[in-house]
Order: structure tokens, then sequence, then C-alpha cells
DNA sequence: AATAAAATATGATATTTGTCATGCTTTTAT
DNA sequence: ATAAAAGCATGACAAATATCATATTTTATT
């Protein structure tokens, strides 16, 4: 099993803030996990035992709402470290984990988490800053949601993708999401979502293959109105 | 000026979790302010040198849409500490504070409060759990943006504020907003608000008086569909 | 390879929400 | 006290989005 004082995706998250002798605590008490796609990493509603540091893969964050639909709040990366919001909270989770392509993670025990978090400044620093940071991003999805049209929205998550996760090389956006997906993404009827994406296709923005899509026209859709 | 060791709105947030000799220390340096309703405590972009603990009043945070509507993301309240998140971040402010009744506020500069994160684990694992439990609202806020109509988003900032911040001696909601900031909290058009509004006043639903709104039956806006 | 199931696509129509116009009421300033 | 400004209210209409129906394509299963 691999060596957290060694794992090079700490640098991404908030473990990076730790001394080698926690990493090497931490190497000692954490399991690898594969999951596949399609797999729930856990649900709302559960008890979190411990955190999921992202080696590989991407998962999507959701929560069920009222009406049946289950809004995608997140999308989660390698490097990301999933459940820490819950371990502090003391609760259970508020949100769904679901991967979309296969993962690799490791899961770090809650109790190792914490007590790093009272021993070592740091760290916990370094989380403020990290969750100050998702705070901020929330404000702006919030004001998306609130001032944008769908159509703003679903052209803003491509442009998102593309930029964050890139393209494989045939030029297709790497992350592969359902019709649905990016109907829950940006808050609309599944209908909707094909339905602007078969216009953004005839507006030569994008143009698609079965679920791939690829970007044509990038600052047209930043430029949407 | 009163002191910060004696002053129990400090129980209403993570100054709590301080020392005597801490707060004292605080107390020495922190600066009372009077803030009129209508005045801005600080606007997006500004440099924010430290946090607002609130005594009295309530606040509204929001921030300027591409479209020019300034959405209101957050009401905050007594026991708060307004600007934590971008003294964490080190960044300037995301958001516009403004007053929107009398208020009563204590500033303490950023380092002290920095300088307690570092030493102080109670408070800064304090301040953790107050962000990550403000994460979690926002994660509530996006699903409803997303999938709730604005009629029920109208009900529900009308439920909340009664049940957060009560009513006074006649019965009306002690936050008075004018229609536009509802509009602004729902995301929608000002007449889409007032529309909304007189709509619920033929249903009996509230009854209103100027600005002033009175809630007559809260479960029939709790159960909007 | 054939079939069933799921996902995508699109039309028709209903509902929700936004925009513009206009009048009324309350508040503010002189 | 009065004029001006701001805020509230409502109608008419336009635009955006949801819903329901149905066809087609893609994917999964046997």
């Amino acid at each position: 099993m691999s060596k957290c004082e060694q794992c090079i995706i700490r640098e991404f998250n908030s473990l990076k803030a730790l001394t080698k002798d926690e990493l090497i605590r931490i190497s000692g008490c954490k399991t690898s996990k594969e999951i596949k796609k399609g797999d729930v990493i856990f649900e709302e509603g559960d008890t979190i035992n411990g955190v999921y540091c992202i080696k590989e893969g991407i998962c999507k964050l959701s929560k069920l709402s009222a009406n049946g639909k289950d809004q995608i709040i997140k999308l989660v990366v390698k490097g990301d470290l999933l459940g820490k919001n819950s371990i502090i909270r003391e609760e259970t989770s508020n949100l769904t984990a679901t991967a979309l392509n296969d993962m690799e993670v490791c899961f770090i025990p809650k109790n190792e988490i914490i007590n790093d978090l009272k021993k070592n400044t740091d760290f916990s620093l370094d989380v403020l800053k990290q969750m100050a940071k998702d705070l901020k991003d929330s404000d702006n999805i919030i004001v998306n949601m609130a001032q944008k049209s769908v159509k703003q929205r679903l052209a803003d998550i491509l442009v998102y993708i593309h930029e964050s996760f890139g393209v494989d090389d045939d030029g297709y956006l790497s992350v592969i999401l359902s019709r649905e997906d990016y109907a829950n993404v940006v808050g609309t009827a599944t209908e909707s979502a094909i339905r602007i994406l078969s216009q953004f296709k005839k507006e030569d923005l994008i143009s698609t293959h079965g679920k791939q899509i690829k970007i044509i026209d990038l600052n047209g859709l930043k430029q949407m109105e």
C-alpha cells in the first residue's frame, strides 16, 4: 500500500500542512479503496466515519429536493478531501456522493483527522482557508442560480468542465455527464437541458457524439446571454 | 466602552471559545461602532481589516450579478461574526454588507483574530464548525434556488424571517424588507415579488401594512407548492 | 446478433416568470 | 405643507421554462 508521506496528491489539499510524523501515522491507519463508475460512496443521512482523499477520478455531490430531483451541488476531483464537512459538523452527511468514473480513494478515519485538527494549527488553518474558499464558491453559485438563465448556466458548466478537467485525445470533454446530470447541475428539466444542448449544436458552439461533448466555440459559450 | 469578557453576545459565536485573557486583550483593541439603517458596512472588493461582532441589528450580505441585480445571499444577525471569511481567505470581500436597521457592532482587528486562530485550537475548531454549518446552509439554498418556484422561495423566506427573527407587538415581522429586497433574496423581478405577495394577501396567508408584513397562515406558507 | 431497456431528441402546449407601461401611495426633502 | 422622489401595485404582453407525448438512437442484456 502506498505511503501518505510519499503521496503527491496531498499537495492538492490540506494534508500538505501535516508533518512527516503525522503523515506516517495516517498512512498506518488509512485504507485504499477502488470505486466503480456509478457507485454511491455515501448517501444523504449516512454517518461518515472518515474523509476520502481522492487520488483518481471524479464524483458528484448531490442532494434530493422535495420535487424528487437530485440537484448536483458540486463536482469533486482529484485532491479533494471528501466528507470533511460532515466530520467537522459531527452530523450525518447532507449530500450523496456518486462516482462519475472509476475512482481511487484513500479513506482516513475520522479520529485521525480530528486529532490533527486539534494538534496542528497549520493544518486546521489550511482547512479553514479551504472552507472559506468553498463558501465563496457557493456564494457565486447562488447568484448564478438566482440571476442567470438556464442557457447561461448550461454554457457555464460546459466551460467549467472544459477548463477544470480538460479534454481527451479527440477533443471531447473528459468528464462525461448524462443529459440528466447536466439538467441536475443547472437545475432544470432534462428535456430543457437536451433542447438547449441541441441548440448549442445548431449554433456550432459544441458538437456531440453520443454522450461525448466537444466544445467548438469556447468564447461563444462564455459570452452566452 | 463595554468589555468583551463581560459581553454576553460572544456566547452566540466562536468568541465563546476564547480564554479570559484573550478576551481582555481583544477588548483592549476593539472599537465599538454604531451603524445607521441603510449604511454600507463594506462593499464587494473592499479590503477588510477585521471582523465585526454584531451586538444589535441585522444586515444583508449581497453580491452584484452580471445583469445588474444585487442578489442577497444571507441575512446576518446579532451574534454573527461578519467578515471572517474574507479575513481567512486573505482576500478582499466578495460581498457587500448593508445595514437593514440601526446596528451596534464591535470591530476587532484582523491580526487579533488570526493570532487567536493560530494559538487557540478550541477557537479555530469552533470557527471551523461554524463554517461547515454555513456550507451546509449554502447547499440547501442552492437546491432551493434550483428546484423551487419563486412562489415557494418567497413563502420560505417569510417563514424563515418569522421563525428566526420573530414579530413585533402587533404581530408584524420584526425584520422589514422592501419588496425589492424580497425580490433580491429569492432571485426574481421586483414586480414578480410584489405580485406574489399580493396573491398571498388575497389568499389570506399574510396581511400587510405598508412595508410591514404579518403572517396569518404559517402552515399555509410552509406547504406552498 | 437480436431484443429490451435506457437515454436522447423533438413537437405541441401549458405554466411560470420577466418586461414595459402606467397609476397610486408612501416617504423624504425643502 | 408641499413638491419631488421612491416605492408599491397591477395590467398587458413577451419570453423562458416545464410538462406530456412520442419517436429515434444508443447502450445493455441475453
